[in-house]
RNA sequence: AGGACAGUAGCUCAAUUGGCAGAGCAGCGGUCUCCAAAACCGCAGGUUGGGGGUUCGAUUCCCUCCUGUCCUG
């Protein structure tokens, strides 16, 4: 029977500092479940283990694509498979780290076969989005897959898209696509969640964060990427928080001042979202981020390796 | 010190000739099958600076006090 670690928890719960704990008492190869830290130079901002960090323990799926490209759930999905049969065949236990719950959820429950993202597509369906309205597209997709179109919110231009994006490489609606049984992961998780019970805690902890960051120099890293030139605020990688308001910034929408309280906001707010995601998971031992012993957790990792 | 203007939700601001105080942002809760650090949905929040007066009824009109900004000395 596989077995896999799991550490998830919001932004700026500690999950690095806790994940490289374990690293250096177990044997473990650290596989980062997280949509920003994938990007090559997006570092400060990305609040990415620092290289020491990386060296100490094995990382994986860190800095592996260029911010102008792009990435899915799906590639996360198979890299993460296959990494784990690495890890596994070295005789080593893979510790999923990471805040992207959509990622630990897709690699749970298994995902849809379903036609991979077309960004010329997509971009023909943003324009037809801007020149004939939202509705417009939502309207087209009621009629040709009118369960998608009931679930799908006249305002989610994401997912409106997506379904639109299927059909017409497929040929097939989305609905259908989708009745289709998925395959999920068929071992145990051993899950260890950094929990934040104190909302106010850690939101002085997101803002100590980025005002570090700052000093780190996060402004000029932005700089560095738009002096690129290949770009903007229409791809995943810059709209992550704190990029997409540095960006902002630097166009000169905002000043300063108002840059960091939209980040920080951001920041905030993609706190919250993950932990709505947190709160349902099941079979997992939560530990408050800003109090907790690592002996404990050790315990807990002991005894589910001896388990093996 | 005198004068002008302002004071409404945590913040920025609305409120037709006096007629049930509203938005945006932030906050909180939620959705989530290939952009997820995304996209979207919902909820809560106010003795309208204090006190007094006129009125059936005052955020709105009058008096007074407090606070802030600006101008003049």
């Amino acid at each position: 029977m596989p077995r896999v670690l799991a550490l998830m928890g919001a932004t700026a719960t500690g999950k690095t500092d806790l994940a490289l704990a374990i690293g250096e008492r177990f044997d473990v190869e650290i596989i980062s479940v997280d949509s920003a830290l994938i990007f090559r130079e997006m570092n400060i901002g990305t609040a990415k283990p620092p290289t020491a960090v990386l060296e100490a323990v094995p990382h994986h799926l860190i800095d592996i694509i260029d911010p102008a490209a792009a990435w899915s759930v799906w590639d996360f999905v198979e890299q993460c498979r296959q990494l784990m049969g690495a890890i596994s065949a070295r005789g080593r236990i893979p510790l999923l780290t990471g805040g992207t719950m959509m990622y630990f959820h897709a690699f749970e429950q298994g995902l849809n076969r379903l036609p991979a993202a077309a960004p010329a597509l997509r971009s023909r369906l943003d324009r037809e989005a801007r020149e004939l309205g939202l509705a417009a597209l939502h309207d087209r997709l009621a009629g040709i897959d009118p369960v998608s179109a009931e679930r799908i919110r006249a305002t989610d231009s994401q997912r409106i898209q997506r379904a639109l994006e299927v059909y017409e490489i497929s040929g097939r609606p989305l609905s259908q696509l989708q009745r289709q049984q998925t395959a999920g992961f068929s071992g145990d998780i051993e899950k260890i969640i950094l929990a934040a019970d104190d909302r106010a805690g850690l939101h002085r902890r997101i803002e100590a964060r980025f005002l570090a960051m700052l000093e780190q120099g996060f402004i000029g890293e932005v700089e560095g990427l738009r002096k690129r030139g290949d770009l903007d605020l229409s791809l995943p990688s810059m709209r992550c928080v704190g990029y997409r308001q540095a960006w902002q910034y630097l166009d000169g929408d905002s000043t300063h001042q108002q840059m960091i309280d939209k980040a920080l906001a951001a920041t905030r707010q993609l706190a919250k979202r993950q932990i709505t995601w947190l709160r349902k998971q099941t079979n997992a031992t939560a530990y408050d981020c800003l109090n907790y012993s690592n002996d404990a957790i050790f315990r807990q990792v002991e005894a589910a390796i001896s388990d093996l």
